[in-house]
Parts: C-alpha cells; structure tokens; sequence
DNA sequence: TGTTATTGACAATGTACATGTCAATCTGAC
DNA sequence: GTCAGATTGACATGTACATTGTCAATAACA
C-alpha cells in the first residue's frame, strides 16, 4: 500500500470510526435519561457556559431549526434553562441547570475513562500526529468543497 | 491539552471528517447517475469481482435488506448484473457490467485525484501513525461495545 | 420610519438506514 | 429421502437525524 492509498483509506475509516465512538457514547448514556442529540446540546453549554439556540446550531454545525427542537427537549426534561437575553426579547439564552451539569459532567467523565482505557498501547507521538494529520485532512476537504 | 483529551478530540473529530469526505465524494459523484449508495456497492464489487448480496452486505456492515435495495438500483441502471449462482438458483452473483467498472474506476480514479492533492504537506510517517492510530481505535471501540 | 434580518414555532419532507415477515430455496442430521 | 432449520429475495413498516419552507414576533439599521 503506497502512501496516497494510505491516506484514502485514513479517510474512509472515518465512518467506521465514528460509528463505533457513537456506539459507545450510547450505550454510556443508559440511565442517564440523555438522548445523543440532547447529549450533544448539553455538551456545547457545558463548554460554553451559555448560549442561544442559532448559536448552539453554529458550533453543532445543523439547522436551527432542529437545534430548537433538542433544546426545547432538555428545557422539558429540567437539564437546561431559559435566561432572558437582554439583547433579545423572543430569543432566550440557554444555560445548563445544576442537574443538566451533573448528568453532562457524569457522561464526559464516563466517556474518558472509556477512552483512558482505550489510551493504553497508544504512543502520544502518534496521537498527537494522528490529531494533526486528521485536523488538516478536514480542513482541506472542506476547503475542496466550496473552492470548486 | 493533555494526551487524554488530544485522543478525545481526535475521536470526535471522526464526524467532521466523515462529514467532509462523503461531501466530497458526493459532488465526485456529479454526472455518473450514481448516489453514494450505489457507489459503495460498486467499490465492494470493484475489489472483490464478485459477490452476493449478503456478502455485500457483511462488507459494508448493514443489513441485507437494505443492500437489496441498493443492488436493485444498480442493476436496474446496468451497472451490475446478476450471474448464475451454482450453489443457490434464488441468490445470484451481482457482478460489475463493463459500463459498471468504467463508472466506479473513474470515480475512484478522480477521488484519488482530489486525496493526492490533499496530501501535499502530509508527511508520509504522520499519515502512516494516524492510519494505526485510527484502526487500533475503531477495533478497540468496537471491542469495547460487545464486552460490557 | 420603513426595510431587512433574526428568532421561535410548526409542518412537511428526505435520507439512510433497521426491523419484521413471508415464501422460496438450500443444508445437514438422521 | 425427508424433515427441521438456516438463508435469501421481496416487501412493508418504523425510526433517528436531520433539511426545507413558512409564518409571526421581534430586533437592527439606514
């Protein structure tokens, strides 16, 4: 296998790759009441703190449209909260309740000891490496979409 | 970020990447009366000659009925065709046409086009780490869903 | 002030599968 | 050979994760 057939098949192991990391996320979500789509909101107020529902939708890179509805899901299930938003009467800000950081914090420190576990046997040069090359692959392809 | 969370990362980075390349190929698509789906038919037939819906279907890691119904585009457009199977008069070899190996071998040849491209500043050794990098995790995340 | 952009809400649609079932066919143990 | 169990094609239905379109309320700006 020559270089260049290296790096396509890098790039299809994506798929399997992320099918098999979403798998796991799932089944580490059991009897958390999270679905994959309100786990991903909660993430991005986790890291953020707080935000609208068009920013929420910039970060996950999908519709607003849709962002609103697994808000509107976590607001019902009491893991997030409206807070007015001084520059926006109809447009709230989002911001995780203390039980919605619990569970969020729960799930991502479930998943790293998964992913500590999984560590082991890996060199961190090649983590490292496998990071950069992957980071720019994705640059790159996207850049080759819109370019042409 | 310490090498724990680079591996994180480098985990959930499989989705944007996944996302990046299937627009890719998507718009390499352009003009072969392909859908990706179609076209992941043709690429199995491409490198094993032939096989029968099931194996198909292993290959790709979905149900056999919905490889059914992708096979069934294919032929219905002539790019396979179905072939005497001695072992089984109901299950017939799906085999590439001539027009089916011309289509598929061109796609690849232009998807390799736009990966050679991209693999300008990539050196060999990162891309040869994130290549082992990226299957040992699959396998481990794959291992890691059946154990528990 | 009027015009344009943003947002929440809702409906319809699409894509990429999985699941369940049936009848035809094949396989292997006896 | 025969009969139980597995495999396969065909079809119907279901589901998760979205997109697209539209409307009314609100905001921003020239």
């Amino acid at each position: 296998m020559n270089d260049l057939e290296k790096l396509y098949k890098l790039i299809w192991m994506s798929r399997p790759l992320m099918q098999a990391a979403e798998a796991v996320v799932e089944r580490g979500l059991d009897g958390t009441g999270l679905t994959v789509r309100a786990r991903a909101v909660l993430e991005v107020l986790y890291a953020k703190d707080k935000a609208t529902v068009p920013d929420i939708a910039e970060k996950l890179e999908i519709k607003r449209q849709y962002v609103q509805v697994m808000v509107n899901e976590t607001l019902a299930e009491g893991f997030t909260m409206k807070r007015e938003n001084p520059r926006h009467k109809r447009s709230s800000i989002i911001a995780l309740t203390d039980i919605g950081r619990a569970v969020i914090e729960g799930v991502i420190r479930r998943e790293m000891t998964v992913v500590s576990s999984i560590s082991a046997g890996l060199k961190a040069t090649d983590v490292d490496a496998a990071l950069e090359v992957v980071m720019t692959l994705t640059e790159k392809l996207k850049s080759e979409q819109g370019s042409n």
